[in-house]
DNA sequence: TAATTATCATAGTAAATTACTAGGAATTGG
DNA sequence: CCAATTCCTAGTAATTTACTATGATAATTA
C-alpha cells in the first residue's frame, strides 16, 4: 500500500503542474484545492525540493515551481522520492541488505519480477499525462 | 512492501509443495527448513486452511497437505490470502471505501493501472513454477 | 523599517500495524 | 495413557503512519 506521502506528493505535483502560470504556487492554494493540511504538505514538499524536483521561492508571494517540463517527470520519480523504494521485499533494496538465504532463496526471482513490473508501470506514466487528466476533470481542456 | 505474512505464506506453500510425498508436512519441519518460528507459522497457515488452500491433519503425524495441484495456485492467490488486497490505495478496495474525491480524482485511473499490473503479474506465476525453482535450488531437479 | 506572507526545520504524538511470543485446549496415532 | 501435532486467543515491544505544533528564517510590500 502506498502511504499518504507518496499519494499526496503526486497530487501536489499534478496541482502545481496544472495551476501554474509561471508564478510560484503557494502551499496554501494547493492545500485548499487538494484538501490536505498545509503543515503536512510542507513535509512532503521538502522532499521534492531536496531532490530538485521543485524550486522553492521564499517570502511573500512565494511558493513552488516545477524545475523541468511535466513530461520529464515520471510518476515513479515522484512516488519513489517521497515513498522510498517500491521494492516489495527488503532484500531487493540496494543498500546492502544482505539476506542470509540469498543463495538458496527460490522466491527472490519472483520478487524481482514484481519489483520490475511495478517500476516499469510507474515510469511509463509522466506528470504530463496526469496533468492532462486533471485538466479534463476540471474542465479546462480545450483540446477536445 | 509485502509483509512477512505474505512472504512466509509463499515459502510455506512452496515448502509443502516441494517436500510432500503424500503424507502431511508438519510445521516443525517447515520451520526448521525455512527458519521461521512454528508459532508464527501457525498463524500464517491458519489463513491458508480457512481459505481451503491447505488441508490440515490433526494429531500425531499430522500436518498439512495441498488441497489441489500446485499449478492450480497462483502466487497471487497465496499472497492475497495472507496479506489482504494488493491495492495500492484504499479507494480501490471493494468493501465500499468511498472516497469523497472519487468524481474529481485525476489519479484514480493511475492507481487502477498500478493495481492491474501487480495482480496480473502475481497471477501469472503458479505454485508449480515456484516449486520447480525450489527443486533446482536444492538440487533435486532430475529433469536437467 | 515594520508588517505580512511564505518557506524551513524540528519535535511531539495518538493510533495503527508488524512481527512476533506465550499458554493452553483439542485431536489423533501408537 | 502419552507424545506429537494442530487450533485458538492474548499479549507485546518496536516501528510506522499521519498527522499537529511551535517557532525560526526569508523576502516582499506598504
Amino acid at each position: 500500500m502506498i502511504s499518504t506521502k507518496g499519494r499526496y506528493a503526486l497530487r501536489l505535483m499534478i496541482d502545481i503542474a496544472s495551476y501554474s502560470d509561471g508564478a510560484p504556487i503557494a502551499l496554501k492554494d494547493v492545500s485548499s484545492r487538494q484538501d490536505i493540511s498545509i503543515k503536512y504538505l510542507e513535509q512532503v514538499v521538502s522532499l521534492l525540493v531536496k531532490r530538485g524536483y521543485l524550486i522553492s521561492v521564499r517570502g511573500n508571494n512565494g511558493g513552488y515551481l516545477l524545475s523541468k517540463d511535466p513530461k520529464e517527470y515520471t510518476a515513479g520519480d515522484i512516488i519513489r522520492c517521497c515513498e522510498g523504494t517500491l521494492a516489495p521485499v527488503a532484500c531487493l533494496q540496494t543498500d546492502c541488505n544482505v539476506c542470509p538465504r540469498k543463495d538458496i532463496c527460490s522466491t527472490i526471482d519472483f520478487w524481482k519480477g514484481f519489483y520490475d513490473v511495478v517500476n516499469n508501470y510507474v515510469d511509463s506514466i509522466t506528470l504530463e499525462d496526469l496533468k492532462n487528466k486533471e485538466l479534463i476533470k476540471i474542465g479546462n481542456d480545450y483540446s477536445i
